[in-house]
DNA sequence: TAGATTGTTAATCGATTAACAATC
DNA sequence: TAGATTGTTAATCGATTAACAATC
């Protein structure tokens, strides 16, 4: 079967859509057309259909999309119906912060393990995960199955750790780093990028204001 | 002076151009062509000047761009020269994290007061901010000139707070909240979805396995 | 002046939207 | 069957890349 690669433009709505449908889904909303979920989500239901049609033909013609029919598809396609084990590198704030979102948990996002090179740091417990010095956490990767490592350390020492990490066999970096990470190729990269984020809201901000002061 | 519309997509590429600059400026690096700059930060050079461009020219013919001047015209653009005040709302982990980023200073990012709902959490200490009860919020945002509320809260009293916060003039919205805000025309919202951004990284993850189950 | 490199126009590519035939 | 709505093709729009004239 000849597959067509997806652009990262649609995986970029799937978690969306995948959202509004649990909340249609909760509602006990049993089908829903296009044009009613393009209202809702306020895109084009020509692109909803588009988006759909990449993985293939998930409505029925004169009736809709069965809302939890597509939700589980979605959920399929985004790889929630599998168990992903992650780890933690850097256990301060923001770290503790991500080791404790349970919600992470119901998406399959098993918290593994945590890491910090701070020795006041390390036994701490987040979640019931006691935090380790790094010198472990090689080990810890190869014998616990550990997909992805969440980084949140600052930008010195991360290109460092990726690469442990790489040659470890993780399969994904969630970098809250503020640095480009540079990895082997298949190994996925995920930028949090806070600042970049917090930059372009100011942008918007001083962009509104030059508008209104020429009205 | 006609102005054109700049695209979100050049928007999102400056806070990267400026990171960049900075660390060659730090490096003391005088000045760089489209071409050097490309090839540093693995995108067309063609793409470079074009994004510049829009802005008006930062460079000169048969020399290239000055990286002091250049970075220093971005920070403008992206209104780093100026103060902004924000508050958090959500005292829990991740506000307190955000909270102690001292990197938002540095940028213009004042970290102005705190709110949380838990009486648990009232007049506890971040960074020299004590948490307040949420009663206060409007008075506080409408005496202490603040521009930005970031919401570090559960998706379920996002919308009502937002709400709370437009009416009393704030300007934009970091949103952590897992939920979609609605907000008049002219303020700001940029949505941080860390839910979103960890199944986009679960879905490469599992597209690579079955691209490499294939072969 | 000659060489380098920008600023900018033109060409290409990809993503979004519109339209409609297929079909439930 | 008639009506509704998808799946899919075609048209449009916008963003990226290539090319080159302008100019330092």
């Amino acid at each position: 079967m000849e597959e067509k690669e997806i652009s990262q433009a649609v995986i970029s709505r799937l978690p969306r859509y995948f959202r509004y449908l649990g909340e249609l889904k909760d509602e006990g909303v049993e089908r829903i057309s296009s044009q009613e979920l393009s209202e809702l989500m306020k895109v084009t239901a020509s692109q909803i259909r588009q988006d759909f049609n990449n993985f293939g033909g998930f409505g029925q013609q004169g009736y809709g999309y069965n809302v939890e029919y597509l939700y589980k598809e979605i959920g399929k396609i985004l790889g929630l119906d599998e168990k992903h084990n992650f780890i933690i590198i850097g256990a301060g704030n923001l770290g503790q912060a991500l080791g404790n979102y349970l919600n992470f948990e119901r998406r399959g996002f098993i918290f593994r393990g945590m890491f910090d090179k701070n020795p006041a740091l390390v036994g701490k417990d987040v979640r019931g995960v006691k935090v380790m010095p790094m010198e472990e956490m090689e080990r810890f990767v190869k014998e616990n199955d550990i997909d992805i490592a969440v980084l949140t350390i600052p930008k010195s020492g991360a290109e460092e750790v990726a690469e442990r990490l790489v040659a470890n066999g993780i399969r994904a970096i969630w970098n809250f780093a503020h640095v480009d990470l540079n990895v082997p190729e298949g190994i996925q990269v995920e930028n949090v990028h806070l600042s970049d984020s917090l930059m372009k809201l100011s942008y918007n901000i001083g962009c509104y204001k030059r508008e209104k002061d020429k009205a």
